[in-house]
DNA sequence: CTTGCCTCTGACGTCAACGTCAGGTTCTAG
DNA sequence: CTAGAACCTGACGTTGACGTCAGAGGCAAG
């Protein structure tokens, strides 16, 4: 398939695509008049790393990480890396669970009508 | 406590609290010199602005909440905004979670040392 | 063959959350 | 009283992941 294509599959835009390219994070045949082609795997890597930038990666850590994702090869940086980075994405999980409990208990504050004082008063209401 | 002190305690810069106060996400009372001054809480209240900004709200978004946090009066729209961002979170700690799930996949495939073979010669080893 | 959409390569624009530097004032320890 | 740290207000710089525009070529349909 095409980029324009691709860029539909995945959801993203073409200019992303290229961006990716140019990065080293995504790779693609070119025909003779030069326009990239891509397999239907390409999908997936995309939202891979979609998913990767989501996660709060940049592109220069992906692209050290894809490379032994594709070969399925580790070096012992390479393994350090990943857990390194799964260990990121972890302590970011705990500490958004923390920040939703936070929103949580403010819109348990906010929204309690029984307490219907704090609206106008806003005084001492235990 | 001045300026520098909420940095050090809140763990931000100096030109951070600036920014915010800017932003209108934290206020402070100046001196007759013009030099801000904080109270305790102050603390508390940058370290929910910092978890906010990496829960990946705007500081648009922050400021538009934070006024219904420190009244604890709520509007209709309030109240849509704040259960609005706890979805956004809430997705956003699941599809971190199925990232970390990935990269566990992966670490699994790259550290399995009981295939050897892959790291040479990488054919269809099953 | 031409119309119209897709694609190409530069290359500059953008936006947010600060970093950093300049030039001047204020506070505090000795 | 004085040196040095801390603070002030602008205001320009930075970084990353693209958006967007310009100008030129490619491809399927009629």
């Amino acid at each position: 398939m095409r980029i324009g294509e691709l860029a539909t599959k995945a959801g993203v835009s073409v200019r992303a695509l290229r961006y990716y390219e140019e990065q080293g994070l995504l790779r693609s045949v070119r025909s003779t008049s030069g326009q990239r082609h891509y397999a239907e795997e390409a999908v997936d890597r995309v939202q891979l790393i979609q998913h990767l930038y989501a996660a709060g990666l940049a592109s220069r850590t992906i692209a050290e990480l894809l490379p032994c994702v594709d070969a399925k090869v580790s070096t012992p940086e390479s393994r350090a890396r990943l857990s390194a980075e799964r260990e990121r994405i972890d302590r970011q999980i705990t500490e958004l669970i923390q920040t939703r409990d936070r929103l949580d208990a403010i819109i348990e504050l906010t929204e309690r009508p029984d307490v219907t004082g704090c609206l106008v008063k806003a005084s001492g209401a235990a």
